[in-house]
DNA sequence: ACTTTTCTTAAAAAATCTTAAAAAGATTCA
DNA sequence: TGAATCTTTTTAAGATTTTTTAAGAAAAGT
């Protein structure tokens, strides 16, 4: 999701879109009406944050603009509280929501999620091998919980079966390679997911090749 | 929709409401202050427009007597032209908007109109989950009433049930993390929750997957 | 047979979660 | 205004789970 937000106060700014980044919304920021406004009229933006004191070309002028260009973008209007006239006139003109200064960054990012209708959307992390279904969101395999080292390990076992995966690496990618020399870390877990293994009687097992590292087979293979 | 409309010139008034009435707007009139008051505080009106000069009890009282009750109906101040101060000592007290006279009816139904029109963003919100009803609106759960930061939570886990929500995330969002490190907060509300959750014997339950979040499930389910 | 590497497990240590309850802050009502 | 009440924030003491450690058993290689 892109948005423009039309500020002057650069401190409020760059924190507001920090907040908002983190939020996964991309946020195209400028500093005064006019610039404001050509953005608004050339780009497809998702949302418009729009203050309404700014240099040059009020936030009121600028909706009242783009709405008469039959632009519907949705527009949320910030002003400072108490200036009553601008809430009023920025609701008549075709304001979709209206947020007093100081606001809390949740509040807005919640607002512009409602307006964009976007349900917070996370990527489904599912794999499969032989008779195992791996749920990387919900850490559970064959629906069964795994802990979240387990879990580290076996997703990247199952994101690339009949590999070799080098016990250095797997050190590396899930303990960090601060300098770790303890090999034992891996193979415990090895030995914690072999177990789950037996538990869900699969047909799936971890091969171990002597001072290379593991890898996930199905059985009757080699 | 009703308002009131405290006003003692009578001629101005009669011919107010006429045109009020013609844009669907019914109107209680009165033309002093102190029944005013009386009224404001008794009925449940959509809008109170308010005229300054009264006689018995100025406007200005009027206002500064509800809002001091916590009634939030928004308030509109009518004055002659130029009396500045009065303009400014409405807004301090907490009106929503201003009108100068003589104004244009069609300028009063246009505010009225905006400050009732009630904001995109509270069309109905209500989520269901198992035997859990929860009305964004009242914030309320099968009926009890939720506390706001219970209401934050609980929207977002029932919004997105058997989903898992990450602790970072609920503290960001409910929290708009501010340099709180605390994750301690989540994890109080949730146990409020679950309380409530107990309270009503739901077969809806909050599981907690450990050192990842938390997700909305029913009983039964894993 | 001997060395090295890997496996398994128990239990110690650390991290995380749950609750209760105190403290602080707001709100309501007389 | 001030007492009473409700909400939120902070703190903290267990519970519980996960991770780390460590040591002996098993397996593989030479």
């Amino acid at each position: 999701m892109r948005i423009l937000y039309i500020e002057d106060e650069k401190l409020l700014a760059e924190a507001v879109i920090h907040l908002l980044n983190k939020s996964d919304i991309m946020v195209d920021w400028v500093s005064d009406g006019e610039t404001g406004l050509e953005l608004a009229l050339k780009s497809n933006y998702d949302c418009i944050v729009l203050d309404i004191m700014l240099p040059k070309l009020s936030g009121i002028d600028i909706l009242k603009t783009i709405r008469d260009r039959r632009i519907k973008t949705p527009v949320i209007m910030l002003s400072a509280l108490g200036e009553v006239d601008d809430k009023v006139r920025g609701l008549e003109q075709g304001a979709d929501d209206y947020l007093g200064k100081p606001f809390k960054a949740a509040e807005l990012i919640a607002r512009i999620n409602a307006l964009c209708r976007r349900p917070p959307l996370q990527a489904t992390k599912i794999y499969t091998f032989g008779d195992l279904t791996f749920d990387a969101n919900n850490r559970t395999l064959n629906g069964q919980a795994l802990t979240s080292k387990e879990a580290d390990l076996m997703e990247i076992l199952i994101k690339n079966p009949n590999q070799v995966h080098k016990k250095s690496a797997l050190l590396a990618y899930i303990w960090g390679n601060e300098a770790i020399t303890e090999d034992n870390y891996v193979e415990v877990y090895i030995s914690y997911l072999r177990k789950k293994l037996r538990e869900l009687k699969s047909s799936v097992q971890i091969k171990s090749l002597r001072g290379l590292g593991y890898k996930l087979i199905e059985k009757q293979n080699v």
